[in-house]
DNA sequence: CTGATGTCAGATAAACTGAAATAC
DNA sequence: CGTATTTCAGTTCATCTGACATCA
């Protein structure tokens, strides 16, 4: 019995549990995603963004908040957030009323390399959505957020 | 300045760049369906599943063919199709014509264990898409697919 | 020779686990 | 004491890289 197997397509089964189509989805875009960091160069990564945007946008906040705003476990924000601090695009000090606590903040350089990772995310973005059209797009962010939302958060394995 | 991080959201930059959202997802997703197979036990994983799937829907095919099939390399396919094997889940055989290549067939307990895997996966799925209606799951299944056409395929770090 | 195939050894990024020291 | 925070060491899964012998 011959053999032809269709390049590169998702069987039928594993189309009806879009679990996997997410998977393989995130495979082809993170791959993409990492070529771009990777030829910006720099070292920075997925984690290091998304650190830099979370405090971008909401502020300063203590290592544990910014696990839990951006789905990071604590134990890899240390990790990254030294390496960020390291190139002087976050800064850490103690909090005065949890001398445990560190308060987190982002530099002048932090925004501004946070911008230039944000052209090469849009780059990115571009090739990912490419068969995609602007309407369709605004569903799918739209889809996705919901798939996001916290209420359906808990993850824990 | 105070800090009130919100609880796992993602930052609108972040938003506005869906390539992070397919990543979040798939990181809850992913997360969910390794419990899964993990509480089911067994040892078998997401790419044992892929490819049982592919054999069961496109038939027999070389190990090379697997891997443009299911986009896994084809060196992680020659490992877990060797577990698979181990299992008495496929069998691998020369093929006559090509020497060098070999023909990889479901076996019967290989099918059964597919659709056992079958609802494991209905299981997560279940929980994964619980924030969207059956016309979004439609609709979400329907973009996925869209974004993984082959046509859009070409990957390559 | 070229090109495809199967195999191996190893690396990487993201995510997670468990334990410990410190502080409240 | 219990609970939260930061840190460290180590693991897993999916993915990818480079090399190599085999063979059409």
């Amino acid at each position: 019995m011959p053999i032809d197997h269709p390049p590169s397509r998702t069987p039928a089964r594993v189309k009806d549990r879009p679990t996997w189509l997410i998977s393989r989805a995130f495979a082809r875009s993170s791959g993409i995603l990492a070529a771009g960091f990777e030829s910006y160069g720099g070292g920075l990564r997925s984690y290091h963004y998304r650190l830099l945007a979370a405090l971008d946008e909401w502020g300063p906040a203590s290592q544990a908040d910014l696990g839990r705003s951006t789905g990071i476990d604590r134990s890899d924000v240390t990790a990254v957030l030294a390496e960020l601090e390291s190139r002087r695009l976050v800064e850490r000090s103690p909090d005065p009323e949890h001398r445990r606590r560190k308060i987190v903040t982002i530099t002048e350089a932090g925004v501004e390399q946070l911008h230039e990772l944000d052209t090469v995310v849009d780059g990115v973005q571009e090739q990912v959505l490419k068969p995609l059209t602007v309407a369709q797009r605004r569903q799918f962010i739209a889809l996705m957020t919901r798939l996001l939302a916290p209420e359906a958060e808990p993850t824990k394995r």
